[in-house]
DNA sequence: AAGACTACCAACCGCTATCCT
DNA sequence: CAGGATAGCGGTTGGTAGTCT
């Protein structure tokens, strides 16, 4: 059923999301939490229309994004998953929290897809279009149930922690796991570090001096959280460094992520087994070598 | 030094699934 | 149950920085 995009009514603005949008929109998460993105712009009187409130927050905004350069461990993790799921980047993605599907579809289509296609022996299953070929919607329910039923089974029957891995919990990704609290605390202050970054570069007399580059600033940018969970932050690269109040954003410790995954990792099916086996380290480059036989022996 | 080319990534677009009335 | 509204996903595009010629 057709339906009119969101943007198109006029007045919604688009293109790069300015430092001050985004510390509109954290703070409106922050004391919301993420979702009802419908109410964020009449709420927020941002210009931006739900769905790329929606997509800033989760891309970029959200705690617990780890960016930068994705690791070995990371790389291969992502050929396994790409080699097993296909293009399903919210799938793969869910097996790593600390990664966004762009992230992992950018990282893709710009390394490892041309990788892929150079040393030809790689993917080759993907490629062919036995996996990675876009499935037909009864496999996209199947991965899906797989893992509801998986997380119902856990939930159901009460599972403690410890997994029938031979591996430590630690050492195991699991889908949608969410970081732990702290982690994620932490990592949403980064987050804000880093715009805040861009926030002072655009506004050197909020905060003392500060020098800006194009896409690294060199402003040091410290956030701190106190015990009451404020976060507030302060740019320290400058000469006359200080907390802005202006700056400072309040964040309660108990907000987090509305959609935090299951809790206590969950038994591993066989399929996730070997996947993790390969992807976490003892595997080699065999990794693309996906063992996959007939999709009916993982059920 | 300047223009062309390439790589990267943020954001947008269109579609489907799901929810709600 | 039907149909509209919203959320989420994957593909694609556009802008920018870096590199090459």
């Amino acid at each position: 059923m057709g339906r009119p995009p969101c943007c198109e009514k006029g007045g919604v603005k688009k293109g790069p999301w300015t430092p001050e949008e985004d510390l509109v929109l954290v703070s409106y998460v922050q004391d919301h939490g993420p979702g009802n993105w419908r109410a964020v712009p009449t709420n927020t009187g941002l210009m931006r229309c739900s769905k790329s409130c929606r997509l800033r927050w989760t891309n970029h905004l959200r705690p617990g994004i780890k960016c930068g350069n994705f690791s070995d461990q990371e790389e291969k993790l992502i050929i396994h998953l790409q080699a097993l799921l296909g293009n399903r980047w919210a799938a793969i993605a869910s097996y790593m929290p600390e990664r966004t599907d762009n992230d992992i579809k950018n990282y893709w289509n710009t390394h490892l897809k041309k990788k892929f296609t150079r040393t030809g022996a790689a993917g080759a299953e993907a490629r062919s279009g036995r996996w990675a070929a876009p499935r037909g919607q009864w496999e996209r329910r199947l991965q899906t149930d797989i893992h509801t039923a998986r997380q119902a089974l856990r939930e159901a029957l009460s599972l403690d922690p410890a997994p029938l891995s031979t591996k430590p919990p630690e050492q195991l990704p699991q889908p949608t796991a969410p970081a732990s609290q702290a982690t994620s605390y932490a990592s949403s202050a980064e987050n804000i570090a880093r715009l805040l970054e861009g926030w002072w570069s655009m506004h050197p007399g909020a905060a003392g001096k500060v020098s800006s580059g194009s896409r690294s600033s060199s402003v040091s940018v410290s956030v701190f959280s106190d015990d009451d969970g404020v976060i507030s932050a302060s740019n320290s690269g400058g000469t006359a460094a200080a907390r802005t109040p202006e700056a400072s954003i309040r964040m309660t410790k108990a907000d987090g992520e509305g959609t935090a995954g299951p809790g206590p990792g969950p038994s591993f099916s066989m399929l996730e087994s070997w996947l993790l086996d390969d992807a976490m380290g003892h595997g080699d480059t065999g990794l693309v070598t996906v063992p996959m036989g007939d999709p009916c022996d993982f059920f």
